[in-house]
DNA sequence: TATTAATCGAGACGGTACGTCATGTCTTGTA
DNA sequence: TACAAGACATGACGTACCGTCTCGATTAATA
């Protein structure tokens, strides 16, 4: 969403108050655009998804309605952008077990959910979905590029020779997000290392191999 | 949430046109609350999340938007309600074992959702939630209930000694509810009996004691 | 539920901001109607036909855009009875002659429309007619009630006999009509009785039966 | 200045698509300037005043908007080339009287304002005046080119010795031109002899010299 | 039996936000 | 240096809902 020719900024003094960019020729403004996300950000940060509206984002970017919907074509498309900016860094490392790898992999989520503006923007999304079908498919992307994530835990189980032969790796999957987003819907993405280990074994041993060793 | 004496109703509320009900003097008329709650359903299936709105539902239950806001503060209130309204009647039949067990509640919820509005208002009051603090209490209400149908199988399969001794309720019942939330908040709750099986043996596998047979 | 923004407003109903008029049941609100009259008036009073738009009419008057365009369809509406509340009082004396009725009709309409927001809004009207058939239909109703003014001075002259046989009256409420208009539309209704008198000296001996003697 | 009636959106680029036009070097661009002017003369043809913006005719021409800024700096000034594009060719024949030279005028006057699109561009002018002082001052200057041309008509008729001592021409020029612009804001440039016949008997029988023969 | 009080429909009210269009200024890259 | 292209901030457009308010009618329980 929102490629563009990003020319060089040369715009002088932004800062306090809505610095009046000028165009830069027939090129998306990229200091339009960051203003635009920083204020959404920040307008999601402070006022959560109800208070979260093109208008207010435009007032507090200093930019023109228009310009938000050149590029950005919904609210929902403006969440992904604010979503995607969060730069997710799940630490993939190898904890040399299924089960410990799922509550790193699922804790590493919340905590990147809980500290910048991604979980805030995540359920917005979600809610988005319920009603704009274009959302809805933008969501359902983010499934396929979870699924991604959580396949590589998997995949090292399976080369450790951890996981049964009978697995159903879609269902496996569906059930890990499904028990990330039930508790970020429900605001209980609390930082509780016990909870996650629970969670975690209890998913983990549905999908080791009968008698393989649990540390 | 909107309880009252409904006191007996005369009015004939006809379906045709808007029937004009005129008071029922002071006491709340049975025959608006059912009009608007009707209306409301009706609406829902329609015109989905998106098209829902108080004023909409005023004008197709042929009702005064006060009468409205008089009994359900919000409009997940009223969601609520017309969710409440549908009568879920989850077959707890004891099939023997827990896997089916919890493939046949999966499927039982699914169809429920599927075949009444109550889908379409449980994924509107989740979006509500996530702007409107009264819903999302109302929300984690509903899943203290769905707790308790949850419990249910597993107190059976507890009786047949089918669990295992360390399992943690709490965590296995958010992911079963989780599973099937994402699932409808994505649009596929679709009736697939395979699918459901699959889930629900990875869900089982993770909690029967090991050794115990697995039919 | 989405009420999210808080209506800040709780009213202190002071005399000097806003003062929040609320519904007086379902029927006009005379204070509402009256504020945004008003606010039009003196919007168009300093800002002109090109400053005067309903948004502003809006701000100024304390109403919402929805509440004036509930009772006035377009901007023209609008117009037009800000034009319809200045009473219009010509003095309709009889002078004693066609020609100083004239002049006294072009004189006092000028008048009116120089003292009153009425010129303001006429001028403005006619140039709304230029695009908007709606404004094109009232300005015809206008000419209408000002050829019913026009035409009491005719009257006179015939029953004193002053006219001559083969007058074209249509032609001749045109030729006044428009010489009044296209001093407006120039901004050149100046209080100027030499012009006037001229202008009305041409055309009343355009009309009386020749020999008739002019005073 | 004034959007009034939204757009109806005709054509975006229709069909024999943007010649792209390379710069000209540093000159003005005769291509261009009359790429716009058709653009400007066709879209105020198809949509009227109201669909009448600098927009539409860029998009029309194939133009960049400060192309036609920079030669045009408002509305007005365009639509004022547009109208003095079409070759006024009022002939100026001496029919012998007064009354029917002044007959000959407004006819001419109305069928050009009709066959052309100096019609609609001069009815724009005029409503643009009543915003635009710019605009104002270029009507004014039309009514001066008004002025020469009637004045002819009234030279012809003085070497007759038609014409009464003591007429004010200013008044008269002002009678007539206001009744050719009234009939034209009101969309009653039709072509009825009779009724134009009606009119200049009027006004010229207000001007000639008393006894004169008339035909 | 009359009075009172609560409820009903209707819908107007001040607002906020929507998504679109036009304005006039600006910059870029091409010729 | 003029041009096509088009992005930009601004602000008006007309519409949909929001949640609150006031009506006048209707009815049930109270006096």
């Amino acid at each position: 969403m929102s490629a563009e020719t990003p020319p060089p900024d040369v715009s002088p003094a932004d800062g306090a108050s809505p610095p009046r960019r000028a165009s830069a020729g027939p090129h998306r403004s990229k200091a339009s655009s960051e203003a635009i996300l920083d204020a959404a950000e920040a307008l999601l940060a402070e006022a959560g998804y109800g208070g979260f509206s093109i208008e207010q984002v435009a007032r507090r970017a200093g930019a023109g309605k228009p310009t938000i919907y050149r590029w950005w074509p919904s609210k929902a498309a403006l969440l992904l952008d604010v979503y995607a900016r969060q730069k997710l860094q799940l630490d993939q490392d190898d904890t040399g077990a299924l089960e410990t790898d799922l509550a790193a992999l699922i804790g590493g989520l919340w905590r990147f959910w809980r500290e910048t503006a991604a979980g805030g923007a995540f359920r917005s999304i979600i809610a988005e979905a319920q009603s704009d079908p274009a959302a809805m498919a933008a969501l359902n992307g983010f499934m396929a590029e979870r699924r991604h994530h959580i396949a590589g835990a998997f995949e090292r189980a399976a080369r450790r020779g951890e996981l049964a032969d009978d697995i159903d790796l879609d269902a496996v999957i569906d059930i890990i997000s499904g028990y990330a987003w039930s508790r970020l819907l429900t605001g209980r993405i609390d930082d509780d290392p016990a909870a996650i280990a629970h969670a975690a074994r209890q998913i983990a041993r549905g999908v080791v191999r009968p008698g393989w060793a649990l540390t």
